[in-house]
DNA sequence: GGGACTAGTTGAAATTGTCAATTATTGTTC
DNA sequence: GAACAATAATTGACAATTTCAACTAGTCCC
């Protein structure tokens, strides 16, 4: 290889990075998951309790626990836990599933959706200032995209 | 609140979660992360290491590791043990930065190169795998929306 | 009823994230 | 130009997260 094309080879590997979507979508996540966690504390939850509760104040009959897991790519274990944070806190109730004796059916308390109310309005808070020059278009555009990415 | 206010306030939890980008990124982000890391283990790789590969690979003077960490969104001691690692591989080198004997830069070595460039094709195939239902014109919009968040 | 499979749980091990302290160097200020 | 605050890299300690294997209880299928 002459010399040029080593410079070459070299000069676009940081263009290559940032073009890279597994890249930026792994720097923005980053961000959001910052900006996210900091609005949350105020209330006691993080980025994954939120995800938890937001689930739980689903419909009346909730997810079970392994739902939650592949919804929210994460280890039965982990649910696990999370489940008895929120549980132990009152936000949460695990109900028997009439359905599958096996499975529990994960649902909001009263507390748990008046808490959710104000984590959403703060989760929404530190997503608006994340995404403040982005309209609202590009927004919902963008969604669509990772919407396509994230459920395959 | 009347019963149907309650059960349509419940109703949209899950719909607003997947309507959330911070969600969305972080469920892509899991996803991209899963498949980088399984297509880049052959290689001795993961993501994160390949990442610094790559910036090392870029100008001839590389950058810092202060340079890598503010990129990478990394502890300065997390970058200290990738460039370890890296180096102790044969496939990086420290330099004192002329400009600053503070200061290391990173470069790759002429292995450095050659994985990358073998890295580089996996990491394509697997994003190409993760990103099939995307058109060339969409991932484009994609990459160039995810960086106005990713660099504000 | 027996055997394969699934939901939830526990606990241990490995990885990663966070933070304070240290050294060497730089930039700034008087 | 000496003193002082600030910065780059490093170390080490500690917390949080991830990953796995094993276990119990229940389901499904034959």
């Amino acid at each position: 290889m002459a010399k040029s094309d080593a410079a070459a080879a070299q000069s676009d590997a940081r263009a290559r990075l940032t073009d890279d979507v597994s890249f930026l979508l792994a720097r923005a996540n980053a961000l959001s998951l910052a900006a996210g966690n900091a609005a949350l504390a105020a209330l006691g939850l993080k980025v994954r309790s939120y995800s938890v509760l937001a689930l739980a104040c689903d419909t009346a009959a909730g997810p079970s626990q392994r739902e939650l897991a592949e919804f929210l790519r994460l280890d039965p274990s982990q649910v696990v836990a999370l489940v008895d944070d929120l549980q132990r806190r009152g936000l949460i109730e695990r109900r028997p599933d009439p359905a599958d004796r096996r499975a529990n059916v994960v649902v909001a308390t009263a507390d748990g959706l008046a808490l959710h109310a104000r984590a959403l309005a703060a989760a929404e808070a530190a997503e608006r200032d994340l995404h403040g020059n982005l309209s609202v278009a590009e927004r919902a555009q963008l969604a669509e995209l990772l919407r396509r990415i994230a459920f395959p």
